[in-house]
DNA sequence: CGTGCAGTTGAGCAAATTCAACGCTTGTGG
DNA sequence: CCACAAGCGTTGAATTTGCTCAACTGCACG
């Protein structure tokens, strides 16, 4: 029993998501490209944005906060599968129904397209079907990439992820974690408790501070690295 | 450290793989759909069908025989990322370069079909761009189950890896694994012993029957249902 | 001011790993 | 044809890692 966050089904969350009225915009000049247009949302924190599932509807794009994708074992074990991050686009699964469930990790807005439209497009224009094919591929290599993560050892883990979330965010050495130390383990397959003392450990070694316990800053990536494999 | 094998660089292996001088045929009427045609190639058991970081040439369907493809960490460590046997699809990755390396686990022969082609045909034909993308969103979603794999306890991953050879192979209740379980380890992120270790107690426990060491009868599938979750 | 959530820390425990030895089978060379 | 080495698999004992359970702190919110 590795276990991980047990859900409890009525979790403390806000009584729903709001959708804000957004943008009246050209919605009809939706394009696949880099700046994907559409109609922005707002989640609050901790809001579902859909769940596993459910028909798939619409493509996301993150601008502001940050959302978690994860799934549940029949027992409540929880497996976050992915973190994303204001530019990150997600909800790119083949299939008719969302193999995730995905959560805004913090009051946040994303921008959706109608999963329609998208495949409406990319059957008439291939420079659109090749983008999306693409956006998947990238998701798979994330997947892989993840699942190397799931065979180190726990301080392996956590340097791998402090490593990845700086290379993912704006300054390379400073980090504002958007997620609870409960999200961080349930992506990094390991307890609370032991992603807490690996941190505090490199904390001790010298090798990270936390001023805050959402605020890390890397002294040095080179001991990082070295922990990270 | 939650070691898996540690790769000898130098291991016994057969010289070369063998490409058997394949039907002359109708290499013209390449099809993407489910009877793919190609050359037809033959890799002896251990031997190298491509690396990692190595740029990609051709698709590969199984024939017969079985795959494994995987990643070696610096320190040595391999996970495997998928086994791959006849009828399956292998190295669809998006990019120039594989990601990961495949080897026969036993005489094997595939099919190959060069990426160049499919590409082309891929650009004019909006069927066969689907078709890639959905056998790419089928990779995925292999990898996220082998994801939720690697968060459970011994004995689930050993009882839903069982399952999942079970479900791929003609007899529903008979398997016979053609890897190692050093192989088995490295798909589950475990030790060979801790394998050998679960095998054993669920024959014990009359779960299962192992007449030989590759040969496994699943006595009650829904214990082992009920223990792989 | 009390309640609840997030995070940390400690002690004991269980699970899986490490290290080591051994049996079986297979292939090879004398 | 036999002896021997090598690879594969199993088993046992000791050790380690990370988990469980529990207590405690700080902080935010009503």
């Amino acid at each position: 029993m590795v276990s991980q966050t047990v859900i409890r089904r009525n979790r403390s969350r806000p009584p729903a998501a709001y959708v804000a009225r957004s943008a009246p915009t050209n919605s009809h000049s939706i394009r696949a490209s880099n700046n994907l247009m559409g109609a922005k949302m707002s989640f609050a924190r901790n809001a579902e944005i859909y769940s596993e599932n459910e028909p798939i509807e619409y493509l996301y794009r993150v601008i502001s906060g940050a959302v978690r994708a994860y799934k549940v074992l029949n027992d409540g074990r929880r497996q976050i599968g992915a973190f994303y991050l204001p530019g990150d686009i997600f909800a790119l699964e083949v299939g008719d129904e969302h193999l995730f469930s995905a959560e805004a990790i913090v009051d946040s807005e994303v921008l959706v397209v109608k999963r329609s439209v998208l495949v409406a497009l990319a059957a008439r224009d291939i420079k659109v079907a090749g983008h999306l094919c693409m956006l998947t591929a990238e998701e798979l290599q994330r997947a892989h990439d993840h699942l190397l993560l799931l065979i180190k050892a726990a301080q392996e883990r956590v340097a791998s992820f402090l490593l990845e979330m700086a290379a993912r965010s704006a300054s390379a050495n400073e980090l504002h974690l958007p997620m609870t130390r409960q999200d961080v383990a349930d992506y990094l397959g390991l307890t609370i408790e032991t992603v807490s003392r690996t941190l505090t450990q490199l904390q001790k070694s010298g090798t990270i501070k936390i001023p805050t316990s959402r605020h890390i800053i890397l002294r040095s990536r080179a001991t990082l690295s070295r922990l990270s494999a």
